[in-house]
DNA sequence: ATAAGACTTAAAGTCAACTTTAAGTCAAGG
DNA sequence: CCTTGACTTAAAGTTGACTTTAAGTCTTAT
């Protein structure tokens, strides 16, 4: 089975541009032609655009995928090479779900705090709150977003309380 | 205690010019002025920052914070508008959780064939290898890297065998 | 009082990754 | 044969989020 560049790009869930501009890049010296200068993508070729689409999300950018590419078509000499980029990304990778775990921990946090603002009517209601009536699973986030103030003086109550609260 | 834009930039550990940036998009509206028209962020808009930093890795754009930044200014009636965005953004970041997880186990199982093909000195040993060969762990990232194409045919082996190897 | 260094603004510049445009060619159906 | 729709290219345009520049001001230390 042959597919033209829309086809693949529909396949992919990508626009037909998208793929000639990677191919314009380097990305996809795989393709081959019709005797009419239309792009024939084959049935295989999905592997090697799934491999650009794995890497494009760990953040690689279209230039070093390309090297990548190079590397791949340059045989097994670049085994080495391969395997530790590979690796690199896997490293980038497990770095970008751990900070997103911390998002969403602060976002998780967000919506408990909101929730109990709804409930009270008003956020004011978390000035009142002691740091028990806090869940424990949000003191950290809790903590990130102050920085490192320490324990509200009575001072600092009061003057947060007359402030807007996010 | 009070910091310039230099100082609270290193303490958020971005560029001052962002936080200009920022300021002049409509982000900071809490930051107050010297008398000579120098920004002076104070220790708790050290918050605010963080939750602009927190919608930041969410995916949010500067305009769409901006939105939620307003909504806190206009107070109590916007609570259920915040509390929607807040779990919006939530879903957001579980999606993509989940999909960083799927780009990991793609990582994983290419990390895992390049070690194989190292071992062997060469990628072709991939080749020789059948499905129970493969880790089971593998067995989804592989399929989704084929596209639906079904159990190779020999013909389709033979072909593949003469084709560069990701 | 003056120099250094960080601050101010508006406006222009940068960057990556596409996307769009313009002018033209190819392939399939009637 | 001719129309239609998808393909081709090179080149220009877009987008968002900054960053840099230029011209000038503020603050602090000597």
């Amino acid at each position: 089975m042959l597919y033209t560049v829309g086809e693949m790009a529909k396949k992919m869930g990508v626009a037909p541009s998208t793929l000639r501009y990677y191919d314009k890049e380097g990305l996809l010296p795989f393709v081959e032609r019709s005797g009419g200068g239309i792009r024939m993508f084959k049935e295989e070729d999905f592997e090697w655009l799934s491999i650009i689409e794995c890497l494009k999300q760990t953040g690689m950018s279209i230039k070093d995928i390309k090297t990548f590419i190079d590397w791949c078509y340059e045989g097994d000499s670049t085994i080495e090479k391969r395997l530790a980029l590979i690796n690199q990304q896997r490293n980038t990778m497990l770095a970008q779900i751990e900070q997103m775990k911390q998002t969403l921990n602060m976002l998780d946090y967000k919506q408990w705090y909101y929730e109990t603002a709804r409930e009270a009517g008003t956020c004011a209601v978390h000035e009142t709150l002691t740091d028990d009536d806090i869940p424990a699973e949000f003191h950290a986030a809790r903590d990130r977003s102050k920085g490192h103030l320490h324990q509200d003086s009575p001072q600092d109550a009061e003057k947060i309380s007359a402030s807007v609260r996010t």
